[in-house]
RNA sequence: GCCCGGGUGGCGGAACGGUAGACGCGGCGGACUCAAAAUUCGCUUCUGGUGACAGAGUGGGGGUUCGAAUCCCCCCCCGGGUACCA
């Protein structure tokens, strides 16, 4: 027998049992079984692009963990896997070389495939998707249609980024410093006509079942404060002017009265009809345009220095009548609440910085607390002693300068007064703004989904009839067409007839946004192969919620809220029944390597086919587990990897020189049959009445128990459970050194030959501890089973003669956990200052006069007066002195 | 800018408010070997001390507590997201 661990040997051929027996595949038919307990454990799907990276191998390495300690806890677990296959990357790649984004991608699935096998993941295969595919996007579409008849999709007017050389829609990541990275020239933004999805209806649940899911509690945060909630009031501005009115929200209408100028954003669609034929006009053009190509993210920069135009108009304050001037600004943004804003330079810091910079009035209306106050200052507002250089003041305090009725009136109170005033005049109401904008779903590209719509002149946009689907992505020349959509060019493709009316129509040439395909696909998992709807309502149902969704926490806010909003949405509609589509999730962290993101230009890129190649994918996936908490950040070392591959190679010569102990020492300890080489088909089972040392090793594997399942099961220590199993697995070096010596290998069988009856003495002598040495080997390769498949399997069989990832999960007895003594730890002023070991039932006094008795301790109190002692019991004495 | 994380030995990391540094890497020393590799055993936070031991120590500053890496406040640095990368 080959005592060498040798994974390139091990990996194949456990796989080839799985694939041959189809282990993980599960039929949506078995859980018409009522006692079924079915789990759906799921990783985000990898968009395929080039090869798997190590932050691939870290996320399906943890879902795969997860995955098996449902199984072996009884579970019938859904475990598949897919593609996002359409995609920027792709289309870039086309362009640049002229490949197919259709064989690009299909040659990385390939690979994609290929490395998951050889990872040794347990997928279900029959159940794969990919989102390029008719067969998949037909239903996307068919999804689309759905939103549509139900009055969720929009099409109205956006911005976008136009780079004017390539005459084509730039995504962000394109833009580079303003300019388009493939030609260079200044991006401009465009308004277009769009498709959206009105996410922002579901603004209010999206936000209040945030408590109804197991998520962790800073990613449920991101997505609080990306829908952003806030309640104010929205009040309306008279411009007599132009005979119109604005709307404002406000999140302060108790500092109504202190507004004294009036801003619009520069994207406001009225602020050019403002200055039109005014002299103002050239010049509020030129910042207009200056703000729309500057870089988003920097406009709002707090500490950039306020800049905007006059408009030479005014608005009247809606609650006193004064006039106040108008301005454009960037730092007011169209997207939030109205576009256009009341200007309170006297109670915040940006409206104050703006009056600052352009020498506009400042009004105090809320008093500060550390302003003084007359005794009557609702009647004598002036006789405040307003300290002009302590605003802006943003904090609360009694209204001041605004209306009798309010005068007085702490600010907070003051809001509602306002507000419930106003709406009696007819000149604003209550309302409840959020931060969330509706989904753009339209992308003038390629390769995505095409929009199942078709334009006609007559019948304006008409969905392609359902028995029409899919829409199939036609074959194109040029991926980089001038001025339109890429679609635009495939010219059979887009005249086609109207559905309706029969008439000459066009096909609409946008394709999806990527995000629309994966907000489904964990839908369409549960019912893959139905050729006749998207999925079955009652097969999905059965299967949904996902129990835990794992992925990167760079999805903690868009991927994830859109997913929710497609499962509400499809409920109300009647298609599917899931509030909540993940009940649980984890966050994954990022691996870098050498402290920095892994990238290509920067040459610091692992590769796990390497890894794999060299030590095995049970090295690679233990490894990912390893380096860290996996919801962290960490950095990839190959010292480290060869590390776990080393431990790796103990625990299976271990078990495999250990079954071989067994099978010599068999037919004399069990009294089976001579010559028997059965393995031993209890070894999983505590071997009764060890002592000493093996008890101590069955302790041990005990203990390693307890560990890795709470690890495990109650919060993803993945790292800390292997650490566990490399204790055991060290004293069970340990152990195993104790009977036979330091040698390389005991050679047991080769003594046997040799040797007759003096070895099979020494092996009878040693008989107990070989059996809890066996034992606490089946324990390890049991607990190390979720994170290295393949060496468990084999080393397992070799013990007990059983398949590891058919057993139930192990379970830890509690006599072997509780202990008789314990060390106690003795701290004067919370500094150790001594140790000893005393009887677990000890009493508190007890345990306090035996701290107190320590020797070590006596200087640390000399000359001191014992003021308390603090004990904690089965822990620490602590002796506070003064 | 805004939102969310993170910062602990030479390195990755461990530590229900209760022994800081488990486990692994690296390093040093020993065994085995003609030798090396592999394996195996021991030591390894820093400073002082032969040693027992003492002092310091979890990004910086303050606070709460008998006791803080952990809780609170302020600051610095690094990472993720920021709506057309996925």
């Amino acid at each position: 027998m080959d005592d060498r661990y040798d994974p390139q040997q091990i990996e194949p051929r456990w796989q080839q049992v799985w694939a041959d027996e189809r282990t993980w595949e599960v039929s949506n038919s078995a859980l018409q079984d009522a006692d079924a307990d079915p789990v759906y454990v799921l990783e985000m799907l990898p968009y395929p692009s080039g090869e798997p990276h190590v932050g691939h191998l870290k996320n399906y390495a943890i879902g795969d963990a997860v995955a098996h300690f449902k199984r072996r806890h009884g579970k019938t677990v859904l475990h598949p896997m897919g593609f996002d296959s359409f995609g920027l990357p792709a289309e870039n790649n086309a362009i640049k070389t002229g490949e197919h984004p259709r064989d690009a991608t299909e040659k990385s699935i390939k690979s994609f495939q290929r490395q998951f096998r050889e990872w040794g993941v347990s997928i279900d295969w029959s159940r794969e998707i990919a989102s390029h595919r008719p067969e998949y996007y037909r239903w996307t579409q068919w999804l689309f249609l759905q939103f549509f008849k139900n009055g969720l999709v929009e099409r109205r007017s956006a911005a976008v980024n136009w780079d004017p050389v390539d005459e084509t829609v730039l995504a962000n990541e394109q833009v580079i410093d303003g300019r388009g990275e493939r030609s260079g020239a200044l991006v401009e933004i465009r308004q277009l006509e769009q498709w959206f999805l009105r996410i922002t209806d579901y603004a209010q649940r999206l936000l209040d079942d945030l408590d109804t899911i197991d998520w962790p509690e800073h990613v449920k945060t991101m997505q609080r404060n990306w829908i952003g909630r806030s309640a104010g009031a929205e009040v309306r501005f008279r411009c007599d002017e132009l005979d119109t009115e604005y709307e404002v929200f406000t999140t302060r209408p108790d500092t109504l009265f202190g507004a004294t100028f009036f801003v619009m954003a520069p994207e406001h669609p009225d602020v050019m009809k403002l200055v039109e034929g005014t002299d103002r006009e050239d010049e509020v053009r030129a910042y207009v345009q200056k703000a729309l190509t500057a870089d988003r993210t920097e406009r709002g920069a707090a500490d950039k220095p306020k800049t905007g135009v006059a408009l030479g108009r005014e608005v009247v304050n809606p609650v006193n009548g004064e006039r106040l001037p108008m301005y454009v600004a960037d730092y007011v943004l169209i997207d939030y609440g109205t576009g256009a804003i009341m200007a309170v330079p006297g109670h915040d810091q940006r409206d104050f910085d703006f009056a600052q910079a352009y020498g506009l009035p400042v009004k105090r209306v809320i008093v500060g607390a550390n302003d003084d106050a007359p005794d009557d200052f609702a009647s004598d507002a002036n006789a405040w002693a307003l300290s002009e250089e302590a605003l802006p003041y943003v904090g609360d305090g009694p209204l001041v300068n605004s209306h009798a009725d309010f005068d007085g009136t702490p600010n907070r109170d003051a809001l509602a007064a306002i507000t419930a005033w106003l709406n009696e005049q007819g000149k604003g109401e209550e309302a409840i703004n959020f931060r969330l904008r509706d989904w753009l779903i339209s992308r003038q590209r390629y390769w995505g989904c095409p929009i199942p719509i078709i334009h006609c002149d007559s019948c304006g946009m008409v969905p392609v009839p359902e028995d029409q689907l899919p829409v199939v992505l036609p074959e194109i020349e040029d991926y980089k067409p001038k001025g339109k959509s890429p679609l635009a060019a495939a010219e059979d493709w887009v005249n086609t007839t109207c559905p309706t009316c029969a008439r000459p129509a066009l096909r609409e040439t946008d394709t999806l946004d990527t995000f629309v395909d994966s907000s489904w696909y964990f839908l369409r998992y549960t019912d893959a192969q139905n050729d006749q709807a998207a999925f079955d309502p009652a097969v999905a149902n059965r299967w949904m919620p996902i129990d835990q969704y794992i992925g990167g926490v760079e999805h903690a806010i868009l991927h994830l809220l859109y997913a929710r909003f497609f499962c509400k949405a499809l409920t109300d509609i009647g298609v599917l029944d899931v509030n909540e589509p993940f009940q649980a999730l984890f966050t994954q962290g990022m691996i870098t390597k050498d402290g920095a993101k892994m990238s290509k230009s920067k040459g610091n890129t692992v590769a796990p086919r390497e890894i794999v190649d060299k030590f095995g994918a049970d090295t690679a996936r233990t490894y990912a587990l390893f380096l860290g908490p996996p919801d962290q950040d960490a950095d990839w070392s190959d010292e480290g990897v060869e590390g776990v591959y080393r431990f790796l190679s103990r625990l299976w010569r271990l078990s495999a020189e250990a079954a071989e102990q067994m099978v010599h020492a068999a037919p004399i300890s069990e009294g089976a049959s001579a010559g028997s080489s059965a393995p031993h088909p209890a070894g999983a089972t505590t071997p009764d009445g060890c002592e000493g040392d093996d008890l101590e090793l069955i302790r041990k594997a005990h203990w390693a128990i307890d560990k890795v399942t709470g690890d495990m099961g109650r919060r993803f220590a993945f790292n800390t459970a292997v650490a566990a199993v490399m204790e055991l697995t060290n004293a069970i070096s340990a152990r195993r050194n104790a009977l036979v010596g330091n040698g390389a290998s005991s050679r047991a069988a080769e003594a046997t030959d040799e040797g007759g009856t003096f070895v099979n003495d020494q092996v009878v002598a040693n008989l107990e501890g070989w059996a809890a040495i066996r034992f606490a080997l089946a324990t390890a390769n049991s607990l190390l089973q979720p994170f290295a498949p393949h060496l468990t399997a084999d080393a397992y069989e070799r013990l007990t003669g059983c398949r590891v990832w058919e057993q139930a999960w192990p379970a830890a007895e509690q006599q072997y956990l509780e202990r008789d003594e314990f060390e106690l730890v003795v701290q004067v002023q919370g500094k150790v200052r001594d140790r000893v070991t005393v009887s677990a039932s000890a009493s508190r006094e007890e345990l306090e006069a035996l701290a107190m008795g320590r020797e070590k301790i006596q200087p640390f109190l000399e000359g001191k007066t014992v003021v308390k002692v603090i004990v904690v019991p089965g822990k620490l004495v602590n002796v506070v002195v003064r």
